[in-house]
DNA sequence: GAATAACTAGATCGATTGTTCTAGTAGAGT
DNA sequence: ACTCTACTAGAACAATCGATCTAGTTATTC
C-alpha cells in the first residue's frame, strides 16, 4: 500500500500557509496539525522531520520553475520578444505559487546547510537564465547596462518585491501590473 | 545616575548583528547575551523584553530614514536632478544600516501588533514620498507609468532588493551599482 | 483468518524559549 | 556610616520546541 497522496498535499497546502504567514521557524510541527486538527504523529508519518517538510514544500512548487524559465528562454522568436515573454511566464508562476515563493524568500537563510544549499542552487540557476538572455540581447545591441549581473538582480527585483506587495484580494488586477512591471523593466520610469 | 548608554548600545550592535543573521525568532536572548559575553539580567536590565530591543534597533537605525528622505524630496533644484539625488541619497542610507534594514523587510510578518504597525508605517511613509515625487515629475511629462503606486513599488524594490544581494566583502564598489540601479530606474534595461 | 503495511492518537523526551526571582556588588551623594 | 540607584550573575519558572515511543486501529493481500 501506498502512502496517501491526498492527505500528504492536504498537510503541505496547510504548511505552505503557516509557514508563509508565520515563517519557517515561527511555525511549529503542532501549529501546523492543529491547523489541519491531526495529530503530531500525522505529519511525521509524511514527513521524515521539519525540515524534509519545508524541501517538499520547494519541490511542490518553487523547484520546477528555472525548467520552464529555460523553456522559455531557449525558445522560438524574436529576441526581445522572447525577453519580453520570459518575463511574463516568470511572473505569472511566480503568482500562482505567491505563497510558496514568498516563504522561499524570507527564511532562506533560516535553513539546515542542506536547504540553504537547495535555495541558492534555484536562485542562482534563475540568475544565470537572466544573464545569459542579457549576453544575448547585448549582442543585438539591445541591452544598456554595463554590468549583466546587476542588471539581473534589478530585474529579479521587480518579480520578486511584487510578491510582497501585491494582494489578490485587492482592487489592481494582475494583467495591469505585469504590464507595468515590464514597462517599467524594459524602459525605466522616464520619458523620452 | 543614568543607564550606561555605551553598553546598552554595545548591545544594540550585537542585537542587530544577530538578527540580521539568524533572524528575530531565530534569535534568543541568551544567544545575544553570550555573543557579548554578559548575563541575560543584562539585557533585561537596559531592555523590558525582546520586542523593546527590536523597536530600539528600529529607532536606533531605520526610523530616521523617511525623515531624511523627506529633506531631499522637498529640497531645491530641478526635479528629476532631485529624484536622481533621492534615489542616491536614499540607496547610501541604506547601505549604512545594510544590517538593519535587512532585519526591518525580513522579518516583519513575525512581530506583535504593535513593532508591525510601525514597521507598516515607515513602509507607507517611504512610499507616499516616491508617489509625491512622481506626481510632480508627472506633471512635467517626465513620467511613462501609469500607476504611480506600482511604480514606486518598483523603485522601492530595486533598492530594497540590492541589501539582500549587495556584500560589503565582495568586488563590486557601492558607487558602481548605484549608478546601474540609478540608471535602471530611469530608463529600463533597453536602448533607445 | 493470519499477516503485513498504512496510518493514527497521545504521552513523553530532553532541550530551549522568554521572562522572573533572588541575592548580591559597586559607586556616588548625603 | 547610610542610602539609593545602577548594575550584575545565576538559578529558577512555565511554556513550547522538534522529535520519539508506545500502543493501538484500520485496510489490503494472500
Amino acid at each position: 500500500m501506498t502512502k496517501n497522496r491526498y492527505r500528504r498535499d492536504e498537510l503541505l497546502e496547510i504548511a505552505i500557509d503557516l509557514f508563509a504567514e508565520k515563517g519557517y521557524v515561527g511555525t511549529s510541527i503542532r501549529d501546523i496539525a492543529k491547523a489541519i486538527d491531526r495529530s503530531v504523529s500525522n505529519v511525521y508519518h509524511y514527513f521524515e522531520n521539519k525540515e524534509e517538510l519545508w524541501l517538499a514544500i520547494l519541490e511542490y512548487s518553487v523547484q520546477g520553475l528555472p525548467e520552464k524559465l529555460r523553456m522559455v528562454a531557449h525558445g522560438e522568436g524574436e529576441p526581445l520578444e522572447r525577453f519580453k515573454k520570459l518575463l511574463k511566464v516568470h511572473l505569472e508562476e511566480s503568482t500562482k505559487h505567491q505563497r510558496e515563493t514568498k516563504i522561499f524568500f524570507i527564511d532562506e537563510e533560516r535553513l539546515s546547510p542542506k536547504g540553504k544549499i537547495i535555495n541558492k542552487q534555484i536562485q542562482k540557476e534563475i540568475l544565470d537564465i537572466y544573464v545569459e538572455q542579457f549576453r544575448l540581447l547585448q549582442s543585438h545591441n539591445l541591452v544598456r547596462a554595463r554590468n549583466l549581473k546587476i542588471l539581473a538582480f534589478n530585474v529579479l527585483a521587480t518579480i520578486n518585491w511584487f510578491l510582497r506587495w501585491y494582494d489578490p484580494e485587492g482592487n489592481m488586477s494582475k494583467e495591469e501590473i505585469y504590464d507595468e512591471i515590464i514597462d517599467f523593466v524594459l524602459h525605466g520610469m522616464c520619458t523620452k
